[in-house]
DNA sequence: TTATATTGTATCAAATTGCTACAATAAAGG
DNA sequence: CCTTTATTGTAGCAATTTGATACAATATAA
């Protein structure tokens, strides 16, 4: 069943890239299509009845379960020819699927592209109708990504990058409780480089947005480490 | 004459906060509509053979008569009742055209904001045919803006104000040759803060991005000032 | 108890920024 | 032509922030 024109917009759409921290490696979710072995970023189109931000949201809670999402904007892409009906033709051959040639998702596609960071741990990753699986891939070692997805992932992290110096965003890739170290290596891993453990300490500690809760003993042989959550109520004061 | 549907993506828009510079106070360029008095920013449709930005691009030198233009993407807007049918009838309506009901200028619009620097004094600003006049508006007495575009010109302001940190993008709204009195002038008006003189004048030479040139004489009883301009060389090495 | 790995902080050096001072003008006015 | 005035360019030092090292405080194993 290809979608209807009456209820979404046409020539728009989103492509969200979605990330989630491992541990060690920063990591997004990459929709693989049933047969023909393409590769995409999970994205969708607007309903007409339905903001923007709510398509977005709605969109990455059906792909990874959850239902609170941090969600930001960084770029819209419109080149004349980033949109390429062929293959979504193709896409839509290998599931046994005819589109006809004046159907409106054929046509050009200007695209809104949203990062989610979310944590890793919690996600039950699932395909939508159209794909055979949905999964997670280092930001270094992605497959080939149909159209224009590489370059709307570059702009991502360019943006991520962006958005760490001034918020503390990095926050949302782990778990409500962490230990300073987990949270500088989701530092180091979205900006990848080395940090001084103990200026990051300090730095992040005098921004006074965190509320230090016990200790996490782990059974490894040496000091446990704090946890540490964000405090709302410190952040707004700031 | 109405647009064609043919020629036009639906459902995607662009719209423009163009900034100049007075030598005191920062300005935007704003649209009045003929007879309704409906106050907007200049914007359009995005021609189905024409990339985003060209669009952009195109319209921005259509309403200042400038061909090389500074110009950054800063965020898209997709509330669902953002544009309104109503207000563009209205328009319309003043200027003696009757738009059927089902015309795809009343759909719902999805619009990808701009911002663009340019040189005020280079400036002849030309209203489109739809419009009465285009004006410099100083951005802390704007007339009442229609649909959200108020909203529009607050978040380019935010972009505008984040970018500076980064780039030296300030430059674009002087002339090629400037004092460091002028750069200055502008980050203040674009921060809306005073700053220190003699530490602007090191960070900023400090960057080695600016070429020295002769002095300035302007007649005034005092020590002349030299003039600058955006060495690009130096900036590449950078 | 001792050894080992890691954590939390203190400490001091190095770099950056804030602030003040002052010499160097460009033109006006005696 | 000498003084006055306003402004510019930069030096110099204090205050703050960041970089780098050191070290005491553990949690567990041996």
């Amino acid at each position: 069943m290809l979608p209807s024109e009456d209820k979404y917009l046409a020539n728009v759409s989103f492509d969200t890239v979605i990330f989630g921290f491992t541990g060690e490696e920063l990591k997004i979710l990459v929709l693989e299509y049933q047969n023909s072995g393409k590769f995409a970023l999970p994205g969708g189109y607007i309903r007409r009845d339905q903001d923007l931000l709510e398509a977005v949201k709605t969109g990455v809670m059906k792909r990874t379960g959850l239902t609170k999402i941090h969600l930001e904007q960084f770029h819209t892409f419109g080149r004349l020819h980033r949109s390429d009906p062929e293959t979504t033709k193709e896409i839509a051959r290998a599931l046994g699927i005819e589109i006809p040639n004046d159907h409106w998702v054929l046509e050009r596609f200007i695209t809104v592209g949203y990062y989610s960071l979310i944590d890793y741990n919690q996600v039950q990753p699932a395909p939508n109708r159209y794909s055979d699986s949905i999964n997670w891939y280092s930001i270094n070692k992605l497959p080939k990504l149909m159209m224009d997805h590489q370059e709307i992932v570059d702009k991502a992290l360019e943006a991520i990058r962006n958005d760490l110096g001034k918020k503390p965003i990095g926050l949302n890739l782990l778990p409500e409780k962490f230990t300073m170290k987990e949270l500088r290596k989701v530092y180091e891993a979205i900006l990848n480089e080395k940090l001084r453990r103990t200026t990051f300490q300090r730095k992040i500690l005098s921004m006074g947005i965190l509320k230090r809760h016990e200790k996490l003993y782990t059974g490894a042989a040496n000091k446990a480490p704090y946890l540490y959550s964000f405090d709302e109520e410190k952040a707004q004061k700031h």
